[in-house]
DNA sequence: TCTCTGACTATAA
DNA sequence: CTTATAGCCAGAG
Protein backbone atom coordinates (compact mmCIF):
# COMPACT_ATOMS: atom_id res chain seq x y z
CA UNK A 1 0.00 0.00 0.00
CA UNK A 2 2.88 2.09 0.11
CA UNK A 3 3.00 2.72 -3.54
CA UNK A 4 -0.88 4.00 -3.01
CA UNK A 5 0.60 6.59 -0.42
CA UNK A 6 3.17 7.70 -2.28
CA UNK A 7 0.99 8.07 -5.28
CA UNK A 8 -1.59 10.17 -3.19
CA UNK A 9 1.60 12.07 -2.46
CA UNK A 10 2.59 12.69 -5.62
CA UNK A 11 -0.60 13.86 -6.63
CA UNK A 12 -1.02 16.04 -3.49
CA UNK A 13 2.41 17.93 -4.19
CA UNK A 14 1.33 18.66 -8.09
CA UNK A 15 -2.08 19.93 -7.11
CA UNK A 16 0.03 22.31 -4.46
CA UNK A 17 2.54 23.69 -7.22
CA UNK A 18 -0.47 23.88 -9.71
CA UNK A 19 -1.72 26.48 -6.92
CA UNK A 20 0.78 28.62 -6.77
CA UNK A 21 0.16 29.72 -10.71
CA UNK A 22 -0.54 33.38 -10.57
CA UNK A 23 -3.29 34.30 -11.75
CA UNK A 24 -3.14 35.23 -15.40
CA UNK A 25 -0.07 33.32 -16.05
CA UNK A 26 0.54 29.49 -16.89
CA UNK A 27 3.13 27.07 -16.48
CA UNK A 28 4.42 23.59 -18.25
CA UNK A 29 3.79 20.00 -17.26
CA UNK A 30 7.68 19.69 -16.67
CA UNK A 31 7.66 22.62 -14.78
CA UNK A 32 5.49 21.11 -12.29
CA UNK A 33 6.96 17.89 -12.65
CA UNK A 34 10.41 19.80 -11.60
CA UNK A 35 8.68 21.50 -8.72
CA UNK A 36 7.34 18.01 -7.18
CA UNK A 37 11.02 16.78 -7.36
CA UNK A 38 10.05 14.82 -10.66
CA UNK A 39 11.46 16.26 -13.65
CA UNK A 40 11.16 12.97 -15.83
CA UNK A 41 7.73 12.39 -15.38
CA UNK A 42 5.50 15.47 -16.60
CA UNK A 43 3.16 12.86 -18.04
CA UNK A 44 1.93 11.71 -14.29
CA UNK A 45 1.28 15.65 -13.95
CA UNK A 46 -1.19 15.18 -16.35
CA UNK A 47 -2.85 12.34 -15.33
CA UNK A 48 -3.49 14.21 -11.63
CA UNK A 49 -4.99 16.66 -13.50
CA UNK A 50 -7.34 14.53 -15.10
CA UNK A 51 -8.17 12.95 -12.22
CA UNK A 52 -8.72 16.25 -10.60
CA UNK A 53 -12.09 15.81 -9.07
CA UNK A 54 -15.29 17.85 -10.01
CA UNK A 55 -16.41 17.43 -6.58
CA UNK A 56 -15.91 20.94 -4.67
CA UNK A 57 -15.35 19.15 -1.13
CA UNK A 58 -12.85 17.49 -2.04
CA UNK A 59 -9.42 18.88 -0.82
CA UNK A 60 -8.46 19.88 -4.33
CA UNK A 61 -10.87 20.03 -6.72
CA UNK A 62 -11.59 21.90 -10.31
CA UNK A 63 -12.82 24.78 -8.65
CA UNK A 64 -9.95 25.65 -6.45
CA UNK A 65 -7.46 24.03 -8.99
CA UNK A 66 -6.48 25.97 -11.51
CA UNK A 67 -6.18 23.04 -13.52
CA UNK A 68 -6.20 25.37 -16.76
CA UNK A 69 -2.86 27.42 -16.54
CA UNK A 70 -1.14 24.13 -17.14
CA UNK A 71 0.04 23.66 -20.76
CA UNK A 72 2.75 21.89 -22.47
CA UNK A 73 6.19 23.20 -23.39
CA UNK A 74 5.57 23.82 -26.54
CA UNK A 75 3.26 27.01 -25.38
CA UNK A 76 0.30 25.14 -26.48
CA UNK A 77 -2.76 23.42 -24.93
CA UNK A 78 -2.07 20.22 -24.65
CA UNK A 79 -5.23 18.27 -27.32
CA UNK A 80 -6.33 15.53 -24.91
CA UNK A 81 -8.64 12.67 -26.10
CA UNK A 82 -12.25 15.15 -25.58
CA UNK A 83 -11.32 18.52 -27.91
CA UNK A 84 -14.46 20.18 -25.91
CA UNK A 85 -11.74 19.45 -22.66
CA UNK A 86 -9.14 21.83 -24.48
CA UNK A 87 -11.92 24.38 -25.53
CA UNK A 88 -12.88 24.56 -21.95
CA UNK A 89 -9.34 24.73 -21.05
CA UNK A 90 -9.12 27.56 -23.62
CA UNK A 91 -12.32 29.53 -22.46
CA UNK A 92 -10.93 29.35 -18.96
CA UNK A 93 -7.57 30.77 -19.51
CA UNK A 94 -9.35 33.54 -21.96
CA UNK A 95 -11.53 34.44 -18.78
CA UNK A 96 -8.57 34.88 -17.17
CA UNK A 97 -6.86 37.69 -19.46
CA UNK A 98 -4.73 35.35 -21.02
CA UNK A 99 -4.74 35.18 -24.98
CA UNK A 100 -5.48 31.99 -26.57
CA UNK A 101 -4.76 31.93 -30.35
CA UNK A 102 -5.88 28.92 -32.88
CA UNK A 103 -3.85 27.41 -35.30
CA UNK A 104 -4.58 26.50 -38.66
CA UNK A 105 -4.60 22.81 -37.30
CA UNK A 106 -7.03 23.64 -34.68
CA UNK A 107 -4.33 23.80 -31.92
CA UNK A 108 -5.36 26.49 -29.48
CA UNK A 109 -1.36 28.12 -28.78
CA UNK A 110 -1.56 30.10 -25.62
CA UNK A 111 0.11 33.87 -26.42
CA UNK A 112 2.86 34.79 -23.51
CA UNK A 113 2.87 38.26 -24.55
CA UNK A 114 6.53 39.42 -23.18
CA UNK A 115 6.29 36.46 -20.75
CA UNK A 116 3.18 34.51 -19.18
CA UNK A 117 4.86 32.07 -18.02
CA UNK A 118 5.15 31.32 -14.37
CA UNK A 119 8.12 30.92 -12.88
CA UNK A 120 10.24 31.18 -15.63
CA UNK A 121 11.00 29.00 -18.70
CA UNK A 122 12.90 25.69 -19.15
CA UNK A 123 16.42 25.48 -18.48
CA UNK A 124 16.88 25.23 -22.03
CA UNK A 125 15.17 28.47 -22.85
CA UNK A 126 16.86 30.17 -19.79
CA UNK A 127 20.43 29.61 -21.87
CA UNK A 128 18.70 31.05 -24.81
CA UNK A 129 18.60 33.99 -23.15
CA UNK A 130 14.61 34.34 -23.80
CA UNK A 131 14.30 34.99 -20.03
CA UNK A 132 13.02 38.39 -19.34
CA UNK A 133 14.70 38.54 -15.93
CA UNK A 134 13.19 41.87 -14.22
CA UNK A 135 15.87 44.53 -15.10
CA UNK A 136 16.94 46.44 -12.33
CA UNK A 137 15.63 46.14 -8.83
CA UNK A 138 12.60 48.10 -8.89
CA UNK A 139 10.20 45.80 -7.80
CA UNK A 140 6.40 46.58 -8.52
CA UNK A 141 3.83 44.42 -8.61
CA UNK A 142 -0.31 45.25 -9.39
CA UNK A 143 -3.42 42.84 -9.45
CA UNK A 144 -7.03 43.17 -9.73
C1' DT B 1 -0.73 -10.02 -14.23
C1' DC B 2 -0.15 -8.29 -18.86
C1' DT B 3 -0.81 -4.91 -22.42
C1' DC B 4 -1.98 -0.57 -24.31
C1' DT B 5 -2.86 4.22 -23.93
C1' DG B 6 -1.76 8.92 -22.83
C1' DA B 7 -3.76 16.55 -20.42
C1' DC B 8 4.76 15.16 -21.71
C1' DT B 9 9.52 16.25 -22.90
C1' DA B 10 14.27 16.20 -24.62
C1' DT B 11 17.13 14.79 -28.14
C1' DA B 12 18.44 13.29 -32.73
C1' DA B 13 18.04 13.21 -37.73
C1' DC C 1 11.10 23.80 -39.91
C1' DT C 2 9.17 18.58 -39.24
C1' DT C 3 9.35 13.66 -37.93
C1' DA C 4 11.03 9.83 -35.22
C1' DT C 5 12.59 7.82 -30.88
C1' DA C 6 13.31 6.81 -26.20
C1' DG C 7 12.22 7.49 -21.35
C1' DC C 8 8.45 7.70 -17.77
C1' DC C 9 4.73 5.48 -15.11
C1' DA C 10 -0.28 5.72 -13.46
C1' DG C 11 -5.03 4.06 -15.20
C1' DA C 12 -8.19 1.19 -17.78
C1' DG C 13 -9.56 -3.19 -19.88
Amino acid sequence: MARSDEAAAFFHAVYSAVQEIPHGKVTSYGHIAKLVGTPQRPRQVGVCLKHLPSDTAARFNHANVPWQRVINAKGVISPRSQPSGTLNQAAALEAEGVVVTAGALGELSVDLGEFGWFPRLLPSEEAAGLVPQDSDDDEDEDDE
